[in-house]
DNA sequence: TAGATTGTTAATCGATTAACAATC
DNA sequence: TAGATTGTTAATCGATTAACAATC
C-alpha cells in the first residue's frame, strides 16, 4: 500500500472534524458529511477508508465511535510518543508551551539548548544543556526529534540525534538535513511558506486566477 | 500554464542554489549539477525552466547570472513585498526576528496583538493594537498578512485583512481558514506535521520500510 | 420494494521521468 | 567532427475522480 504524506495528514483531518461531529451530538455520519467537513470529496473519504480497511455499512455510513477508534489506531495515537525539541528559541518555545499535544498522545518530554539562560531542569517540561541530549535520548529510547536551532547547527544536532536513536525528524531551520535511509526527515521552512504565499497571492493579484495552491499540511476543521 | 505550490518551492530551491553554487565561483551551471545541488533529476530542472521559458544554450548550460535574474523576476523578487504579522506570540516574534526577509525582497513592516504588553510603537518593526490594523492596512495597501493568533480568533482576524484589501494570507492557527476564492489562504499546521513525522518514523520502526514523505516544502541545499 | 449508501473498478488527470532529436 | 547538453515529446506513474454494482 502507497501511503503518501498527503493521505495521512488526511486521516488526522478525518479524525479532528470526527471529535467536532461528535460533539455535536452525531453518532453515525456518511462519507458525505464528513467530505464536506473535511473539503474533499464522498469518494475521496471512502477510497481512503477502504485503502486502509475500515468499513461502514452499506446503508448506515460509518459509526462515528468505531471511525474515531480505526483512525487512532492508524495514526498510532493508541501510544504516548516521546519527543525532545533542540533548540529553545522562539519555534522550541510554541512548541514546548502548546497544550494540544496530549490529545494527540504526543509528549515533548525534555528540551535541550546550548544558552544557560534557556536552561531549566526543573520546569514543567525540563530543558536541558544540549551536551546531555545525546545520554538523554539514549537513556529514554527516544524516537522523534524536533530542530529548532539555528542553520549552521542543524546538521550537528541531527547527526547527534541520529546516532542516539531518533527515527523520525522535525526540523525547522531553514537548510535541507541529510540522514540515513531509515530515518524519516522531514522540514518544513516558515520563509518558503512565506514566500509561497506571496507568489500566489501575486499570481492571483495580477491575474485575477487563482493559484493551484494544494498545499501538502492543510489544517483541519468543519 | 499549470503553476503548482510543488514547481514554486522548486524555483525558489533553484535560486538559493545558485547563489551558493556563485559564491563558490561557478559562472555557468548545466542543469545536472543544479539538480544535484538541490535534489531533483536534471530533467525535471530543465523541464521547470522551459515551462518558465527560461532557456540556456545547447551545449554551455546556463549562466548562473541570468538563470538567477530569471528566478528573482518569476518569483517576484524585483519589488519589496510588504506583510503585516497578527499575533505576536511565539510564533510571531520568530517571524519578526528574522533577519533573512530582506534578501528575499519581503519586509515586515508592522506587527499586531491585543496585548497591550507585546504593543510597542517604536520598536524596529512596530507592533500596534490589534485595532488599528485594518486602517493600518488599507492605508499602506498590505497585501500579504500573517495570522499567529490563538485558533479561536483566527477567523476573525483573516475577515478582517481580507476587508482591508490583503490578498494572501499565511496562517499558522491550527484550524481552517475560509475566504473567497480570489484570495490565496496558506495553511502550515506545525502539529501535524509533527503528527505526521511521528507516523512515518513509525512506519520505519516498524516495517523497516522507508515512508514515501513526499513534503511538499523541503527547503533548499546544496 | 425503492431509494440511498458503500466499496471497488475503470477512467481521468496531472506530474514526473525517459527517450531522443536538435545543436553547439 | 565527436561528444555533450539542451529542449521537447512520449511514456510512465500515482493520485484523484467518476461510474456503478452490491446491498442494506
Amino acid at each position: 500500500m502507497k501511503t503518501n504524506k498527503n493521505c495521512v495528514i488526511r486521516l488526522s483531518r478525518y479524525k479532528n472534524a470526527l471529535y467536532r461531529l461528535k460533539s455535536l451530538g452525531f453518532v453515525k455520519i456518511f462519507s458525505d458529511n464528513l467530505a464536506d467537513a473535511v473539503g474533499v470529496t464522498a469518494t475521496q473519504v471512502r477510497k481512503d477508508f477502504s485503502q486502509f480497511g475500515i468499513s461502514g455499512t452499506r446503508k448506515g455510513g460509518y459509526q462515528i465511535d468505531d471511525l474515531i477508534n480505526n483512525l487512532n489506531r492508524l495514526l498510532g495515537k493508541d501510544e504516548i510518543h516521546k519527543v525532545v525539541v533542540a533548540g529553545i528559541g522562539n519555534i522550541g518555545t510554541a512548541l514546548l508551551n502548546y497544550k494540544g499535544f496530549e490529545k494527540e498522545s504526543i509528549k515533548i518530554i525534555a528540551g535541550f539548548d546550548i544558552n544557560t539562560v534557556k536552561q531549566n531542569a526543573a520546569g514543567e517540561i525540563p530543558v536541558f544543556p544540549i551536551a546531555e541530549m545525546e545520554n538523554f535520548i539514549r537513556q529514554n529510547q527516544i524516537k522523534i526529534g524536533v530542530i529548532a536551532v539555528p542553520d549552521f547547527a542543524a546538521q550537528q544536532i541531527a547527526d547527534t540525534m541520529i546516532q542516539a536513536g531518533v527515527k523520525g525528524i522535525l526540523n525547522f531551520a531553514p537548510m535541507r538535513l541529510h540522514g540515513p535511509e531509515n530515518v524519516v526527515i522531514n522540514n518544513v521552512n516558515l520563509v518558503l511558506e512565506l514566500e509561497n504565499t506571496i507568489y500566489f497571492a501575486n499570481a492571483v493579484i495580477k491575474t485575477g486566477v487563482v493559484g493551484q495552491l494544494t498545499a501538502s499540511a492543510q489544517p483541519d476543521g468543519v
